[in-house]
DNA sequence: TAGATTGTTAATCGATTAACAATC
DNA sequence: TAGATTGTTAATCGATTAACAATC
């Protein structure tokens, strides 16, 4: 019953599925569901979705109904920080921060970037999309001015450390690392490795042991 | 020792990090290195990393001395499949999906995008980078035909499972799924979904709690 | 009422961390 | 030898799953 602080990480990474089936069972005009219905959808252990769904919801659901559809989404999109609008910078304007800039699904889930940056001259001065593209020796002023708060890091692993000690200056409060590598941040930062890299190792893995038998 | 087998979800995680590292420090010249170093480096606990290195070290490491950065090297980027490449299909060429197909970083990791499909009329027949972009009607036939082993979804989340459906019809045996949706598929096939929304939302969530105090 | 579903407490499971003997 | 580091066995921790009483 939403004691707000404790959603584990774990639990964190199942809500955008439970939002997504949420969503689709509003459309359909269901009114109520309960936890086992949804932990049948998603091939997830029903009392997993019930303390799931006990953890974000506000007035809890009721035995033998279940749960509102569009006040448990509500719950769910607040925890998730759905709505509070983010506002960021990126750094690295190659194909994956061009892509990941152009890519304008992240908005939906309250990321909002601001500005671009790279070291590449040619890049330097253009726009994508309709964000700017600056100079990155700007980060950390921009950054300081704008009071970004999160910083989006697309550069190759070896530039990856020096951009993330800029937007740290910068006064960032949370960084979203796409670089294969590690980075070292003062602990009141929060780090957040996208890890592509590990992703294709275990689908690849996978395909090799299958292949063998 | 190189039990092949049993490598955890969390250790293959863990691993590009320790390439990246062993990389870095295989630049440097550097010969032997140990687990309590690399641990130290990456600021993980030393057990961890002295069993993920013996995860995947064929030869072992020696007391006192440690592991053959090159030789460690090697058999973590063997275990990760990083040199295996892998044919795959990427189905919905909008913005992530451009991004993603124009994104050669992946080959690196053993990922050969051959084709990309999309049901936009203006989308077929064009090329992103050297990849075609064929209708998405003829998927599951493309995939047959050339042996496609894995395919990347990046259409919006209430066309991933038909999408999921062709690919598998086509015979692929692993699904990157970008879709932040739940995807049935048959227990053969490895789904690995990559799960943006709940990166951005654990960011956001944590922001908040900060600039709450 | 009977039965489905909730919330919660207890048991299980897997991964991380600690402890320690073996080795170079 | 002494001390660092390995590999491995045992203890701890956190998350998942099972069990069950309370509720509508």
């Amino acid at each position: 019953m939403a004691d707000s602080q404790k959603i584990s990480k774990q639990a964190m990474h199942r809500m955008p599925y439970y939002v997504e089936c949420l969503r689709s069972l509003a459309a359909e005009g269901v009114v109520t569901v309960s936890a086992p219905v949804v932990a049948e959808k998603l091939k997830l252990n029903e009392v997993q979705v019930r303390k799931d769904f006990a953890a974000v919801s506000k007035s809890g659901g009721r035995a033998k109904i279940g749960f509102p559809v569009q006040e448990l989404l509500k719950d769910m999109e607040k925890a998730l920080g759905y709505h509070s609008a983010n506002s960021a910078v990126l750094v690295g304007a190659g194909s994956l921060g061009h892509a990941l800039v152009s890519y304008r699904g992240f908005e939906e889930y309250g990321l909002r970037i601001m500005a671009a940056f790279d070291t590449q001259k040619d890049l330097i001065g253009t726009v994508i999309g309709e964000v700017p593209v600056y100079d990155a020796a700007g980060i950390s002023d921009y950054c300081q001015e704008h009071g970004i708060r999160i910083g989006v890091i697309t550069v190759p692993a070896d530039e990856a450390q020096e951009v993330c000690d800029m937007l740290v200056k910068g006064g960032v409060q949370g960084i979203w690392n796409f670089a294969p590598t590690y980075l070292d941040v003062p602990e009141t930062i929060l780090l957040q490795n996208e890890n592509m890299a590990a992703s294709l190792a275990i689908l690849s893995r996978h395909l090799r042991e299958r292949n063998r038998k």
